[in-house]
DNA sequence: CGTCGGGTTGATAACTTTCAAATTTCGTGG
DNA sequence: CCACGAAATTTGAAAGTTATCAACCCGACG
């Protein structure tokens, strides 16, 4: 039985037995947290990294006026707060959405992957570039694009994180975000989004109920969004272009 | 005569003249260019990566529909896709805005400087980490702030990162910024901020003229837009948290 | 001159939010 | 099993924000 982040990683690369044995010892879960609880807070310092394993989390920034713009949601096999044990950066907050199982990961343990099994260190720091190029993904989402695409395109691109790890088929997934969530995430009043998506299920694109989005006609809702997962799916080749000497 | 990025990094770390010199030899101007150069483009592989030595650079991500999208703007003594040097992915195109000088930077050179001048290196790192955290903080101005709040904000991030190199001061700076320029940052049309521009102007809190930025009440600007640098000037803590061993 | 890129302004249309309220869902205790 | 309250969803109407369209102005430049 594969992790979410092992399956992830393999998209990537083929990794070894050895190596696999170091990613499996990176992602015990030791934690289990319930929704609604905070990971961490803006400014805070010498946070821990986690490897979430199950489970939804949240990543935002709170305005003084207490709206809030969420930057990101972490789904299985996804890195909360790694840039954090590295570097003080006025990060952002992290919550947790449902029940979640998550591995505490120090610096050391990442500076030891680093040293012992550098082509997993390689494929964790693409994964963490994938994740930060989606941020600026978000960002053109909601600088650029009408309501209706925008929802959309971001319905889709969490499909096809979830695919990466298994937990999505082309037909749809289990999404436990509520319509607030979501109006949080595209900078839209929550009473917006409903209506948004009551238009995209009355065009027959999609569907989301019950905490389950289905895609009723996959094939239109990707031009409508004009979705291109190449970002997420491309085979990196990075493991040719930076040989293992470089993260010795 | 300090170059920018020195400037920037000493308010990180004391470098010492051995590190001064790994700093000079990477930032050596060895390329300049015209307005309306194109760096690189959406999804190439083996790019290079650049020190802007001076001028502005915009980088961005153009839509189907033609609309687009900045992501960020390069100011002098700011990195240009060293992530693409790294790993492959779907980066944004980049293009300058001014006439710039710059020197080309290659994954050899970085590579030699963490393992001859690791403190250096951490300190690029922190400051590439910063040029980050911007992203997100833009993600929040698009997201969640009006367009009044999020023109001011953006205004005075930018005043507040050419300080750092010494290409501004608490009166202003100079901007070549066009309206457009300005609207694609903001998710805006250009119309608009002409609009949101002339109210700021007649609030008497900052005049955008001739391509000079003046902050006509600082202390009132910074309230309004609820403008926080902590996450740009913090004394980085990191050199005492990661040690020279961390980037050998 | 005449054109072109940038800036400015007004009028109108479109999109999105806000406010108010009804409806549904769901966990919990009676 | 049902009742209850909190949270989430849904809908309508009105207000506000921003975009679009259509001009006009201005200085740089060939």
């Amino acid at each position: 039985m594969q992790t979410p982040l092992a399956r992830k990683l393999a998209h990537y690369v083929a990794l070894d037995t050895a190596e696999l044995a170091a990613l499996e010892m990176l992602q015990r879960p030791d934690r289990v947290l319930g929704p609604g609880t905070e990971l961490g807070w803006e400014g805070q310092i010498g946070q821990k990294a986690f490897i979430l394993a199950s489970g939804w989390v949240v990543s935002y920034k709170t305005l003084r006026d207490g709206s809030r713009q969420i930057v990101d949601f972490q789904v299985p096999g996804d890195f909360i707060g790694v840039r954090n044990i590295l570097f003080r950066t006025a990060e952002h907050s992290f919550e947790t959405i449902t029940d979640v199982a998550l591995s505490e990961v120090s610096g050391a343990d990442l500076i030891a992957v680093f040293s012992t099994a550098p082509r997993l260190a390689t494929a964790i720091l693409w994964a963490l570039s994938c994740e930060e190029a989606m941020v600026v993904e978000h960002l053109v989402d909601v600088g650029r694009r009408s309501a209706l695409v925008r929802t959309a395109h971001f319905l889709l691109e969490l499909g096809a994180r979830l695919r990466l790890v298994g937990l999505a088929s082309p037909d749809g997934y289990d999404c436990p975000l509520t319509q607030y969530l979501l109006a949080d995430a595209l900078g839209l009043s929550a009473i917006h989004v409903n209506r948004v998506l009551r238009r995209l299920r009355e065009m027959g694109l999609l569907t989301f109920r019950d905490g389950v989005v289905r895609f009723d006609d996959l094939d239109a809702l990707v031009k409508l969004a004009e979705f291109d997962m190449a970002y997420l799916m491309d085979a990196g080749p990075l493991l040719q272009r930076i040989p293992p000497t470089a993260a010795p």
